[in-house]
DNA sequence: AAAACAAGTTTGAAAAACAAACTTGTTTTA
DNA sequence: TAAAACAAGTTTGTTTTTCAAACTTGTTTT
């Protein structure tokens, strides 16, 4: 009988839409709502509920600002997210082994 | 601009209960519900669902019998079970890295 | 000045997850 | 030996999550 050896997942980071926003804000440092509605392919109302979660988390900070009279958006992680996603991955990788 | 490298996940498999399920049943071949039980900590109600979403999905065959007088059911993957595990795996361990 | 557009947010419906209640058959116990 | 407890599941109902469509606000374009 196997001891139960299975890791909590982080579920904020878990789900596949804000695995994918946290790596890319991970390399990044940082980024543009427009930028990450590329990447992700996303809908923008789906990346907007999102990055609330993240931001309700703790795990993004969120800049609203304007560029050109229009509305930008800056993304980044904070350090509590940096190290959730850390522990998320090596979570996963150890297991995965 | 990352040219959106995020692998498709499938979520049959990335659910963290499921993938428990699964993993448990990649190393032993076959196990029964009971044993399940005791791996996932799950209540026999989520067990039940979630073994009937990886039946549906053809990932598990699932064996109803009976051993002293009781319901025996034993959970074994099946070829695509095993081949949709390889992939997941390998999809999110390439990510990961 | 109306129409189209850009960047988001809010809302509503569908799907997923979890917990509690139910079922069916078998032991145990009073 | 009838009632109570138990074992192994399944079904049901509620909450949470996800996704898509509609809405907002301000700015260009025609």
């Amino acid at each position: 009988m196997i001891e139960n050896p299975f890791p909590e997942l982080d579920m904020v980071i878990h789900s596949p839409a804000r695995l994918q926003i946290v790596s890319a804000l991970v390399l990044l440092e940082e980024a543009d709502f427009v930028y990450l509605l590329n990447v992700t392919k996303l809908t923008r109302g789906n990346l907007s509920t999102h990055l609330s979660k993240l931001e309700e988390a703790g795990y993004v900070a969120v800049e609203k600002t304007y560029k050109k009279n229009r509305p930008l958006t800056i993304l980044r992680l904070t350090v509590q997210g940096r190290e959730a996603y850390k522990l998320y991955r090596k979570t996963l990788l150890d297991f995965l082994k």
